[in-house]
DNA sequence: GTCTATAGGTGGATAGAC
DNA sequence: GTCTATCCACCTATAGAC
């Protein structure tokens, strides 16, 4: 019913793939089940993808390079437009904002996907938490990177956690999309992704610029 | 060869249960494996909680209802030291202070359920879900109307959301022990249970506080 | 490339002895 | 309460026809 662009039945799998991968889990979707979805044959996923594993990773391949490109090239403009030193916002805006667009997306693949990485992050299966870490590391390095020359302040263990925390953040609100219109009794607009967005990164801003936590000196280990 | 306080079989199960919910995950964790991981026989699950299902609850059960009248209790005391106007950190390190607490205890079932809680917020398992959302509906509650007077300068929206990212971070950074560990090249203190809650609670006080968004007005749909 | 049929294995659940 | 043996549904992967 839905007007799919997808032309091969490779295509078909990856998308049928990351529906029931988002609605119920990698590990409780069959084969059978896919193929069906996809309206192809059980024997297809093996003939394309070699194996279930196969098709998990390209599930995964298809959509983080390009998101992954995306967020560098914004980092690259925010760098460009404001010569060494970026706005914390336009920067933090580069990381998150692909993600909460593709969330919100028109086409359901991408907001399926959204879902899906959202929670993948911390997922169980190590084999896919490391595919995700595999395409994320250079996007986490140089944004530490760029991030570190704008908070100065901040110790190296300070900026780790408040990227972590930051993650989370963005995690929880790109897998959560239907949870959180269900929670809240009123619905949520998720056509409004430049609100949204704007809410996540003036949060976030908010938090990276705190002053650093010195307060009660934490007891230092003595390291010989 | 861990020194387990469990005495019978069914607190065996749980345990076993929560360690490999956590390592593996739900849907990946037979009972088979649980059952011979608890010196059980296949039979006892079955026997004690039903079904998987039952036993999935019971796991969550166990330890959600203390951690979350733990949270509860915490916010009261803010409350009561300071009248009518608590603290913002006192209030925050109420809500993710336990959770943190549990993610770095001593004892290992406690560690494990922290991962397995974190990410279990997501979890495409309706069910699963559902008993923590269940769990959490009393302490999500309670402490978004205690931030509210706190923070009067936020609409219910965006103090919805705010409450959401906070969530994130939280849930993201419980879920993430060892994740974490190996991400940061150097290794991460899990013993410094403090530090990591004041970086935390710093974080989101900061984040939490932050002027309301109200730059760009957004574009207000005419709702007749 | 696409399909059917099936092999070979593992899952949750249960029956019935002890 | 605990255990073994077993049922049967379902899974991934493959063989081989078309």
């Amino acid at each position: 019913m839905t007007i799919s662009t997808a032309t091969d039945t490779k295509t078909e799998l990856l998308e049928a793939a990351e529906r029931l991968f988002a609605e119920h889990g990698i590990a409780r979707s069959s084969l059978r089940a896919i193929t069906r979805e996809a309206g192809a044959n059980v024997a297809s996923v093996n003939y394309h993808f070699g194996s279930k594993e196969g098709l998990v990773r390209a599930v995964f391949a298809r959509r983080l390079e390009p998101l992954n490109r995306e967020r560098l090239a914004l980092l690259d403009r925010c760098l460009e437009s404001a010569k060494g030193k970026p706005e914390l916002e336009c920067v933090l805006r580069a990381l998150v904002g692909p993600a909460l667009l593709m969330m919100c997306d028109h086409e359901p693949g991408h907001r399926c996907f959204a879902e899906l990485m959202g929670r993948a992050i911390t997922a169980p299966e190590t084999r896919v938490r490391s595919i995700l870490l595999d395409e994320f590391r250079e996007v986490k390095e140089r944004f530490t990177e760029v991030l570190a020359t704008i908070l100065p302040h901040l110790s190296q263990e300070e900026l780790f956690w408040r990227f972590h925390f930051m993650i989370g953040a963005m995690a929880h609100t790109v897998a959560g999309s239907f949870f959180v219109a269900k929670q809240s009794d009123g619905e949520v607009d998720t056509s409004d992704v430049e609100g949204m967005t704007l809410k996540l990164v003036n949060f976030l801003a908010a938090a990276m610029s705190a002053p650093s936590t010195n307060g009660p000196r934490k007891t230092r280990k003595r390291k010989k």
